[in-house]
Formats: structure tokens, sequence, C-alpha cells
DNA sequence: CACCCCATGTAAAGAGTTACATGATTTT
DNA sequence: AAAATCATGTAACTCTTTACATGGGGTG
């Protein structure tokens, strides 16, 4: 499971309390893997239960801050799952079974379903989504500046975001154009 | 939901068993959205309860094929989910997450994971994806040939796999260059 | 003190995966 | 008739999401 790893990542980076963490997950790292607080919360209690992560502070209490920080153990089993395989990561995006949807729907029935809207919208929502990726990019990675391996990785991290944006704003621009040619 | 809308879609195209919903997710329906037949045989009962489709032929019994066509009140329900605005899709591929933590594993403990391995197997694995989804629209969606308002819906579906798949090459060549020359 | 916010946590339901079981049909 | 295969289904587990609950600390 990559949450557990995500986490333990976010950790190695600096320690911190699982609220911080959520933050995190809210922000950049979100961005890549997202997690809400519950997931973070119960994950931690296992790591921690399976001794590969440590509170540094008091034991379980509500209301208390608990920071946690990666044990050998932990960092082991990062490094040992970062050296497996993992498969491709599949589309599944509603959008497209949207579009199938409303093809059928037009071709069966006589139902036309305005489907170029929520592609419009679509096209917005993947065009802020690059700018952040590429706000990113500006600000941690300026041109011209030295780069250590893993400044190399990080940026790869990011590029990757920026090219799956790109991907979609232009499918939409080309997509629209071609549905409202028709 | 999107799987009870995958499958009432395929259902409209054409009206079919369990088994043969869960042959054609796994051919190209399921490209876009996948299932198991655990979860289609699932899904299929919860909406014959509520009314969604129906079975033609014979109750419920073990080995018995049951052909199920969509009722009205599923047509109608399908339509109006199309006409929702759904969220984007979140990225969340653990190659990415291995990459990152490669990245801080190196810089904070000098263990240095091989992630160049695990990119290049994602990269040949994306260019058998991407050669089927070309054949697929060159089979299906030959140049030239006349292209009713269905058929450009589900030809955009097939290019916006094409533009994922393009684009995850692009990036795998890209950013190997950029982490080899390092 | 009353109030509000924050960090932590519980509960329940939805969605997906893996393993296994049973009746019918086909093959040998 | 035995074996293999297919269609259907159950069970158990994991992961994710949503809603809610509780304790501590700060502010008016």
């Amino acid at each position: 499971m990559s949450l557990t790893h995500a986490i333990m990542t976010s950790l190695l980076e600096k320690p911190c309390t699982g609220a911080e963490l959520a933050r995190r997950f809210d922000k950049s790292l979100g961005y890549f893997w997202q997690a809400t607080h519950q997931q973070i919360y119960r994950e931690l209690g296992k790591m921690e239960l399976s001794g590969l992560i440590a509170a540094h502070g008091m034991p379980t209490a509500r209301g208390q801050q608990r920071q946690f920080a990666v044990l050998a153990a932990g960092r082991s089993e990062l490094a040992s799952w970062c050296a497996q395989e993992g498969a491709l990561r599949p589309i599944k995006d509603a959008l497209l079974v949207r579009m199938r949807a409303a093809a059928v729907l037009g071709a069966t029935g006589g139902d036309t379903v305005d489907i170029l809207t929520e592609m419009r919208r679509h096209m917005l929502l993947h065009g802020e989504v690059l700018a952040r990726y590429e706000a990113i990019e500006a600000h941690d990675f300026p041109a011209g500046s030295p780069r250590s391996a893993a400044d190399e990785l990080q940026l790869a991290v990011v590029r990757a975001g920026i090219a799956y944006e790109n991907s979609w704003l232009a499918w939409c621009h080309q997509a629209l154009a071609a549905l409202e040619a028709g």
C-alpha cells in the first residue's frame, strides 16, 4: 500500500504531527497522493504498532500533539518497497464514462446530453492545476540553479504533473473543436 | 458512483449477461474503467433491486445465464448522472511516490535506490498500452469514413487514452534523460 | 467563564480486491 | 461418467470517504 510509504517519505523529509501531515497532504505532497486526516491517523497508528515509526512524546491522548519520526525498520521497509515493481495506473476518469454514456444515450434514443459544458469545465480546472504545478516548478526549481540528484527526482515528479495536465488540456481543446464542428 | 453508470452504458449498447459484461470490462470498455466480475455481479444485483435494470429470463440460480437490459428508470438515471459535474481525477501514481521516496532516502542517509529501472519498465508498458489504443482508433475509426455524433464522442474517448499514454511516454523519456545525465 | 478552534480520534458506509464455492454445460 | 470449463455467486478483507465526537488551549 502506498499511503504508508507516502507518509514515511514525508516523515523522513521532516518528522511532524498527524495534523501537520494532513496539511502536507493538502499541499504539495497531496498533488500526487491524497489522503484525509482519518486515513492518516489510522495509518500512523498501524505503523506505530508495526514498529515502522515512533512518536516522540506522550502516549495516546485526545487533543495532545504527537510528533512522529521514522525508525530504522521503517526506513528499510521504505527502501524495499521502492525497489518493487508496480502496475501502471489505469485511467478511470468519470468524464470519459459520461462521454460514452452521452454517446449511447444519443445513439439509442435521441436523448441529447450536453457533455460539452462539462468538458469545458474540466479544461478550465486542468488549467488551474497546471498553473499550480508550474508555480511549484518555478519556485522550487528555478532554471540555472544547481540541483542535487534528489532535486532532479523531485523535479521529475513535478514535471509528471505538468505533463499530465498539459495532456488533458490539449485533449480537451482538440476534442471540443471536433465535437463543436459536428 | 461510476461503476453503475459504466455498466448501464454498456448494457444500453447491447444487453448481455454478467459474464459478457466482465469480458467487455476486460476489453475496450475496461481500458477506461476497470471492474472485476465480483464487482459487476454485486452492482447488477443492486441495480436490479433498484429497478434500474431487469433480467430477461429466469430468477436467481447459480450457473444459469441471466440477460440484463436497462429499464426506462435506468436510462433516465444515467442521463441525469451524465448532466452532473464531476471532480478532476487526481494523479495518485505509485511510481511518483517511489521517486519521492528514492529522493529522500538518497538525500537523508545515502541509500541509493535504483528507480530508473522501474521508470524504464513503465515506459515500455505505456508504449504497449498506447499501441492498443492506436489499434482501436485505426480499426474502429478509420480516417476518411463518415462518423456520427456518437462516433465522434467515442473517438474522443479513445483519443483521451492515446493522449494520456503519449504524455507518460514523453515524460518517461525526458525524465530518464535528465536523471541519467546527472 | 463561555466560546471557538485545533489536534486527535471513532463510526459507518461505499468501493475495490482476493479467495473460494456451486450449479450448469461441454469435453473426453 | 469423470473432468474441465463457464456463469454465477458468497465471504472476508482492505482502502477510502463522510460524518461525528472529545479533549486542550487560547481569546473575548
